[in-house]
DNA sequence: CGCGACGTTGATTTGCCTCAACGATTGTGG
DNA sequence: CCACAATCGTTGAGGCAAATCAACGTCGCG
């Protein structure tokens, strides 16, 4: 019944005190749709698996704009890296756009896990490798694409998404207004 | 005379052993102004780390248009992750825009580096870690702010690269076009 | 039912781009 | 050592993609 473990065995597989040790720093939360998992208040450093729903990760400006940083559906990690590993506070938000099943691992716990376990480091390394090309794809397109092609990039990549995700918030994580969205959508039926 | 050994030294002091195979696998490479490291031809899997000087990271458009991913100067890493960690190749290109001096490390070398002396996982997660979180700020500029406020930003947090970047190079990173970078320069200015 | 959240559409505005021209600077070859 | 070309930054005029502002239809839910 632990996702999080099975996930993790598809890289590594866990000793019997690893798996133990996993549980005991992890603690499962049930959320519900709208729910908030971390929010300007609770500048907690946790890490956050996703068993099974969605969540979404964002940042809010002062004249309150949301900007989508992340989605993230099963067996994706969302986090926020600002707030864990550089000297600013809790920028991001961290909301569930479904009934989502999650894990919550301190960061602190998990250091502690890391240096109990360094075989897990590799494991660790190779997805944040990964993710770092995710990101520069993404600044990639942010520079390069308009607004149309950035949502048929988008609809492509995330497909697994899109019935889980109103369409202001693709908006937000594709940087443009869901305006502009709604009218590049009604394009692209059109053809 | 191995700035490499050195950086690293500062997370993690090296064994004699560790410090010969690193030597092994670094070849050392002095570049002129304009020079390439990487291109599309050479799809080489390789990162770079810099010991002097400042190289840039950039992508081409079918219509010829540049643009940056990233600067870097000394003890920094850059990369072409997208080729290294995707299935896509070369996207990027990798020059000096100064004499430098860089230590370039074949990923394969590397690969095999890590599984022998697995101590040295820690220090590389905890730069990837740092560099998620910087991409992180990265997207979230792109997405919030105007070119000038994008500007502003970047000659404060980059201030080290100011003199040696040309304006087109900086307005390729940010987003904007010279002229526009121009006029939010002249409107700073006037202020 | 009635309210609020969401998507759409229209009218208008605007920030930035495009295109074009022109100095300033650098460097290169005759 | 100078003439010339190339590169880079700047400025102006005009255009356009996307934002803004506003209104309205629809759907789901308390």
């Amino acid at each position: 019944m632990d996702e999080l473990i099975e996930y993790i065995e598809e890289g590594l597989s866990l000793s019997e005190d690893m798996k133990r040790d996993l549980k005991e720093i992890s603690k499962v939360k049930h959320l519900e749709k709208g729910e908030m998992v971390l929010s300007e208040k609770s500048s907690r450093k946790i890490q956050i698996f996703v068993a099974s729903g969605c969540l979404r990760a964002y940042h809010k400006t002062e004249n309150g704009k949301d900007h989508t940083i992340q989605f993230a559906v099963k067996n994706w990690w969302i986090s926020d890296y600002i707030t864990l590993f550089t000297k600013q506070n809790s920028v991001l938000y961290i909301e569930s756009l479904s009934h989502s099943k999650v894990f919550l691992l301190e960061q602190a716990s998990l250091e502690k896990f890391y240096s109990k376990y360094p075989e897990f480091e590799v494991v660790l390394r190779k997805n944040l490798e990964k993710r770092v090309a995710t990101l520069q794809k993404r600044i990639l397109g942010l520079l390069t694409l308009t607004a149309k092609e950035k949502y048929q990039k988008f609809i492509e990549e995330y497909e697994v998404f899109e019935r889980l995700i109103p369409n202001y918030q693709i908006a937000s994580f594709l940087g443009i207004t869901p305006e502009s969205l709604s009218r590049v959508r009604k394009e692209i039926s059109h053809s």
